[in-house]
DNA sequence: AGCACGCCGACT
DNA sequence: GTCGGCGTGCTC
């Protein structure tokens, strides 16, 4: 039994008292542990225990009829928890949808709803007529004397909780519960285009594999479709009975590709991410459980969902970090997603336009298979990068006169513009003219950043913020400045420059409302936007068709950052941004703003595109003994007091060493970038081997006694397998 | 993780 | 004299 608790290793207990049938693995308990209840996973049966036998307890009662998880489910998270050196029943639970990690029975198929009560149904409707919305309201529920979900109104009415609450105070309608309606399953609604030559080849490649284990790299750029190959071969393989899985990194992406999904391929989908409700999502796990969904997609934990006929593991911009998960169970969804198609035998597909070091690697050396759509669909143009030495130039905005001219040039021709400046707020430095005083975060070691239309400075990395001083807190002086440019001081500035044109910012302070991010896309989409600013926000999934010119302007500190994959996400990100240009008939352009035009790293990207680049940080990597040429794993730990973290780890690096690893190099212990984060230190000791067995059994060993290592009160520490970010 | 047990400081 | 701090140990 794996129970509900971080405890390394597994219980075992007696068959239950109660005329229970026998429970097969995969099955939810509930089991006495310690002096109360908790759920526990049925891992195995075994006929003895090694347990003495007068401390065995009776199982409490089988929760549920079926098991969650089938033995293939069951590998999978086995395999996860001893390669993540995660307990088992943490690895169990993650995977399982909130809700049945309590005793919970499953949700049923009812979902909220209001009806009109007695008095709703024979008021008089005129005398709401001073509440139009209420009388609407009440007039559509008045056609449905069963009720209505909430989420069929929505769809009706838009948002009408307000009016909703009020009918309710009035006793006009009630809240009840109401069967889910069936997801509506689309036919298929449009064809799509024919494919060209490399689509045709990359579907053909891997429906050729359907039914064997066989990993695919499939590298597009951006705008080359292939998000068209992912939907024939979900088609072809639907046809046969079969269901696929497609993780995405994120939930902003999915409604777009959702609809995508629906109007072209046949059968319910069910989508997971974290944004749903708990019953939602619950519902959904289950209609995955049960085969129902053809499809099922959704962000990392999705990857850990039972499919009785999975055929097809699909994952989309494979390169994003947050496939990663950074705390708790610190796994990767990516690199689980292709172990499950190992397990159960189906192709996998990695895709992306600026694929992982990691991919890569596989990709060259044969391991995964090579697909690549190096032409954009339908004829479209790939846009031109150019540099910029923005050295001595006169600066308005933080942009060049060049770039200001190509602005108003592509403005005169009625085009679109994106400004890419990867910092939100208004300045990140405000500092005291006469004394230098500089607004420090307390909790942090890191600068306050000004956000000037809240009038408050705001940490980014722990939360805090204070109000905008007016006099220098030190000195008292009153000649206090703003240094630095953010995307609120951009906005503020180009409508300045531009006064004529119309401005849209996209970052997380001006998209923070619900439904604002969607409103801005759609102006964007229409038409109505001229010129669009933001940060990486800009970079994720969306398209933005009718720009044609992409300004790039300050992403020099990313080229000189400590972090050894801070290369690759910064070639990511330039080529994620350029991508967005241009991808209707009309040409892009992207001009990347510099003081460091002779960097190799812009060099690389510019003559040789992103390929070009990687297969130069590639060979960086090798000669630096990095990943994917070495692994990885990092010990985090942090604590209140400063010496404690890296006391912590000096121990554990003893602990290692006496254990006399083969092939085990020790790096560390040391700060981390940022030692100090909401109050806590940080500090991290990095083990490196060639050999990844060797580097499992040692970690196999040194986990136990990392576990058995006395430490402070308030120390925690964490063992990351692969990490993504050193901090 | 919870939740006990247990052994030392300031309070009605 | 006790209430309560958190160190330590256990959960089949």
């Amino acid at each position: 039994m794996a129970v509900a608790a971080p405890l390394l290793g597994l219980f075992d207990y007696l068959p239950s008292q109660a005329a229970d049938a026998e429970p097969v693995p995969g099955q939810r308990l509930l089991v006495p542990f310690g002096r109360s209840n908790r759920v526990g996973i049925l891992v195995e049966i075994a006929e003895t225990s090694l347990e003495d036998p007068s401390r065995l307890k009776h199982v409490e009662s089988v929760l549920d009829e079926v098991p969650l998880f089938q033995t293939t489910d069951l590998d999978l998270i086995q395999w996860a928890a001893a390669y993540y050196r995660q307990p088992l029943g943490t690895a169990l639970f993650t995977a399982l949808p909130a809700r049945l990690r309590r005793p919970a029975s499953f949700a049923d198929d009812s979902v909220p709803g209001i009806r009109a009560t007695p008095e709703g149904h024979t008021l008089d409707l005129g005398s709401l007529t001073r509440a139009p919305k209420q009388r609407a309201l009440l007039a559509v529920l008045r056609d449905r004397p069963n009720g209505l979900t909430l989420s069929a109104l929505g769809a009706r009415l838009g948002d009408c909780s307000a009016c909703a609450r009020a009918l309710e105070g009035k006793g006009l309608i009630e809240r009840c519960r109401l069967k889910a309606m069936p997801q509506p399953v689309q036919t298929p609604s449009s064809a799509g285009h024919a494919l060209n030559p490399d689509q045709r080849k990359a579907v053909e490649a891997i429906a050729e594999s359907f039914g064997a284990f066989r990993p695919f790299l499939l590298q597009g750029v951006t705008g080359s479709g292939k998000t068209e190959v992912y939907i024939r071969l979900i088609q072809t393989l639907v046809a046969s009975g079969r269901q696929a899985l497609v993780l995405v990194p994120e939930i902003g992406l999915t409604p777009q590709l959702r609809d995508r999904f629906q109007q072209r391929i046949p059968g319910p989908i069910a989508v997971l991410h974290s944004s749903l409700s708990a019953g939602e999502r619950e519902r959904n796990w289950h209609r995955a459980a049960r085969g129902e969904a053809t499809l099922v997609l959704g962000t990392r934990s999705a990857v850990f969902v039972p499919m009785p006929r999975l055929g097809l593991i699909l994952v989309d911009e494979e390169h994003d970090a947050s496939l990663k998960q950074q705390e708790g169970f610190r796994y990767s969804g990516r690199d689980l997603a292709v172990r499950r198609a190992q397990l159960i035998g189906c192709p996998i597909v990695l895709g992306s336009a600026t694929p992982s070091l990691e991919s890569l690697h596989n990709a060259t050396t044969g391991r995964y298979g090579w697909l690549r759509l190096p032409q954009r669909a339908g004829g479209a143009r790939a846009p031109t990068i150019s540099l910029l030495d923005i050295r001595d130039q006169p600066l308005r905005a933080g942009l060049s006169p060049v770039l200001r001219d190509a602005m108003q040039t592509e403005l005169a021709a009625g085009n679109q513009i994106l400004l890419f400046l990867n910092r939100r707020g208004y300045a990140p430095l405000y500092t005291c003219h006469h004394c230098g005083w500089v607004g420090d975060c307390p909790h942090c070691d890191a600068r306050l950043t000004l956000h000037l239309g809240q009038q408050r400075l705001w940490c980014h990395h722990c939360g805090w913020s204070r109000r905008l001083p007016q006099r220098c807190p030190n000195c008292d002086g009153e000649d206090l400045r703003m240094i630095g440019r953010g995307t609120e001081r951009l906005e503020e500035e180009l409508r300045e420059l531009f006064p004529q044109a119309s401005l849209a910012r996209i970052d997380r302070d001006s998209t923070r409302r619900q439904g604002e991010l969607n409103r801005l896309l759609e102006a964007i989409r229409r038409g109505e936007i001229q010129i669009l600013l933001g940060t990486q926000m800009l970079a994720k999934g969306h398209d933005f068709p009718l720009v044609t010119l992409v300004g790039i302007l300050d992403l020099d500190q990313a080229l000189y950052a400590s972090d050894f994959r801070a290369p690759e996400r910064t070639a990511q990100l330039i080529i994620q941004v350029a991508g967005r240009a241009g991808r209707a008939d009309r040409p892009g352009r992207v001009v990347l703003q510099t003081r460091h035009p002779e960097h190799p790293l812009l060099q690389s990207l510019l003559s040789d595109g992103y390929s070009g680049f990687a297969a130069a940080a590639l060979e960086e990597r090798r000669g630096a003994e990095l990943p994917p040429f070495a692994h990885l794993v990092l010990l985090r730990a942090e604590a209140p007091l400063a010496d404690q973290p890296t006391a912590f780890l000096r121990e554990a690096r003893d602990l290692a060493e006496r254990s006399d690893p083969d092939e085990i190099h020790l790096l560390g212990p040391a700060p981390a970038p940022m030692e100090r984060r909401a109050n806590r230190y940080r500090a991290q000791l990095m083990v490196l081997s060639r050999d990844r067995p060797s580097l499992q059994r040692f970690l196999a060993r040194w986990n136990q006694g990392l576990h058995g290592l006395r430490h402070p009160k308030g120390l925690r520490w964490s063992l990351d397998v692969d990490p993504q970010d050193m901090f």
